[in-house]
DNA sequence: AAAGTGCGCAACCGCTACAAC
DNA sequence: CGTTGTAGCGGTTGCGCACTT
């Protein structure tokens, strides 16, 4: 009845891998692979360890697809939005995040970007984050996906929440704030370098779930009903795992609100679409999300 | 320079769902 | 059909390094 015992835990070797065992264990799985049987692997590949402890290094560390250094404000909005949405379900996150591992965003999660959009010391939830709380259509207040709550990303220490003083451009998001609007969630955010937001031509992107696909999105200020702003989408495209594919073109904006149509993009993640501001509105939105 | 502290990450622990017997 | 093993997952721990005092 039942299978062979997995392995005496007092026999195998525990704690950090050695250059060899890595060794060892990579150059065992490129040959034969699992075979379907981790528990057996260790003792076939000649590895004093638990086929446990074997999976578990080769998932989180010797793949050869592994992606090691750090993360990118891409994949932070990924996995922020992702959280939200599904909580803590790691490895359905690191699955939209390619060569990343459920350990790794965990790790990232709990030592980095759960400080940086401020749930640190909280319940950990982006419902918890309900200072910013704001219902902009009292007509339906609770379903059809529309805007919830919102949570702004901190800006990088290097810019102003007072002064929006022009700091040196230094890579293509330079000029981009991004917004990211999840299936229930909407989170303002922003691009930390360099912002010009003096700059008429300013521009910002909003990421939008396909949930909210058809869905009006107004861009109000948590302390008024609706801002007096003009929005209006310059250009819309789909994106997958948090990666722009192709144009779109079809997203409408008339005056504050602009409504998404767009079925184009239902077999990707999401869509993004560009607004322009006018820059005569510009601290308004900005100091209206906390700028 | 040494001790203390905090942080990041790799690894382990424990639980659950599913499969094998 | 009940029991046991395995795979996979999320939570937690502990080591090592960097930084501070």
């Amino acid at each position: 009845m039942g299978r062979a015992p997995c392995c005496d835990k007092a026999k195998v070797k525990r704690g950090p891998w050695s250059p060899e065992e890595d060794a060892t264990l990579k150059t065992y799985l490129q040959k034969h692979g699992t075979g379907g049987n981790w528990i057996a692997l260790p003792l076939k590949a000649g590895l004093n360890r638990c086929g446990k402890s074997c999976r578990l290094r080769w998932l989180n560390y010797l793949r050869p697809d592994i992606k090691h250094g750090g993360f990118t404000e891409e994949e932070d909005y990924v996995i922020y939005s992702l959280f939200c949405t599904l909580g803590s379900r790691w490895s359905v996150i690191a699955s939209h995040l390619p060569g990343r591992t459920d350990n790794d965003v965990k790790n990232y999660w709990n030592t980095k970007l759960k400080k940086k959009v401020g749930l640190a010391g909280k319940a950990g939830t982006c419902s918890t984050a309900t200072s910013n709380i704001i219902n902009h259509d009292p007509q339906h207040p609770s379903n059809l996906g529309l805007v919830q709550y919102h949570y702004q990303f901190p800006p990088a220490p290097s810019i102003s929440n007072t002064n929006h003083e022009k700091s040196s451009p230094n890579n293509h998001s330079s000029d981009t704030n991004s917004c990211l609007v999840s299936d229930h969630d909407v989170v303002y955010g922003q691009q930390p370098h360099g912002s010009d937001f003096n700059t008429k031509a300013n521009t910002n992107t909003i990421i939008i779930n396909n949930n909210n696909i058809g869905n009006k999105i107004s861009l109000i200020s948590p302390h008024q009903e609706q801002q007096d702003m003009v929005v209006n989408p310059t250009s819309c495209s789909s994106y997958t795992r948090g990666l722009e594919k192709s144009n779109l073109g079809s997203c409408s904006g008339i005056g504050s609100t602009t409504t998404i149509t767009s079925t184009a993009a239902v077999q990707e993640d999401g869509i993004l679409m560009e607004l322009g501001f006018e820059s005569s509105n510009i601290d308004l939105l900005l100091n209206g999300f906390g700028f």
